[in-house]
DNA sequence: ACATTAAGTGATT
DNA sequence: AATCACTTAATGT
């Protein structure tokens, strides 16, 4: 069967080396794969979620949205990342708090919860990668926090556009100011006018829906 | 040619 | 740094 070979090629490269063979295994039987495109909504705020994510290729952007539809860009998760929050969201039943968006075509492996409570007692590996995944998540949150307190927004942005180079793997990014607006929780305007600054000195060219960063 | 959407700008708070 | 009100530019039909 196609589709087993290529998950079991999928599960290899991307968490082979953190799991025994058992649980490798037992993955390869539960999991299901997902395929997104770009800009798809993974989790909607007050998802219940039956199925636990671990990204394998591309890269997933997580963010908060308060009641009127304003959000804040927290953390990216990338291959081989899970986020934790949603094991919990899993077990407990209860509603997601962030939202989850992939930032370009990406593949996801969905394991059923049924199997958390199981792997947890059986699996020290996966455990500890739990664990590992919540201090990581934690510390990208701290990070957060910093840059929205302690850095003026034309540095967050420069950090931003950065980052999204880097996770992107292109200094091309095809983002409109409104979308980086949305994710920094600021206004069309205002990234417009940094963009213009950030142009003058010779860090990006600004074109219509696409921005290259040069100088990183 | 017209409508729609993205981006630029001055003034005000 | 945000918001308003408006203009200009690019793109789709």
């Amino acid at each position: 069967m196609q589709s087993l070979i290529d998950k079991k090629a999928l599960i290899e490269q991307s968490v082979g080396y953190l799991f025994e063979e058992a649980l490798l295994d037992e993955m390869l039987q539960q999991a299901r794969l997902r395929e997104t495109v770009t800009d798809e909504t993974i989790i909607h705020v007050g998802d219940t979620l039956h199925m636990i994510p671990i990204v394998v290729q591309g890269s997933i952007k997580v963010s908060r949205e308060n009641p009127d539809g304003e959000e804040l860009l927290l953390y990216y998760i990338e291959g081989g990342d899970t986020c934790a929050m949603s094991l919990q969201c899993c077990i407990r039943k209860t509603a997601s708090h962030i939202k989850a968006t992939s930032m370009e075509p990406s593949v996801l492996l969905m394991f059923p919860m049924e199997n958390m409570q199981d792997w947890m007692d059986r699996f020290p590996s996966w455990r500890a990668y739990i664990l590992q995944s919540y201090h990581t998540r934690m510390l990208e949150l701290m990070e957060t926090i910093d840059e929205i307190a302690f850095m003026r927004l034309d540095e967050r942005l420069l950090k931003y556009l950065k980052d999204q180079v880097k996770l992107l793997g292109s200094e091309e990014l095809h983002h409109t100011h409104q979308q980086i607006a949305d994710d920094l929780h600021s206004s069309r305007v205002v990234i417009s006018r940094l963009l213009k600054q950030l142009e003058h000195r010779g860090i990006v060219e600004i074109h219509r829906n696409r921005i290259k960063v040069k100088d990183y």
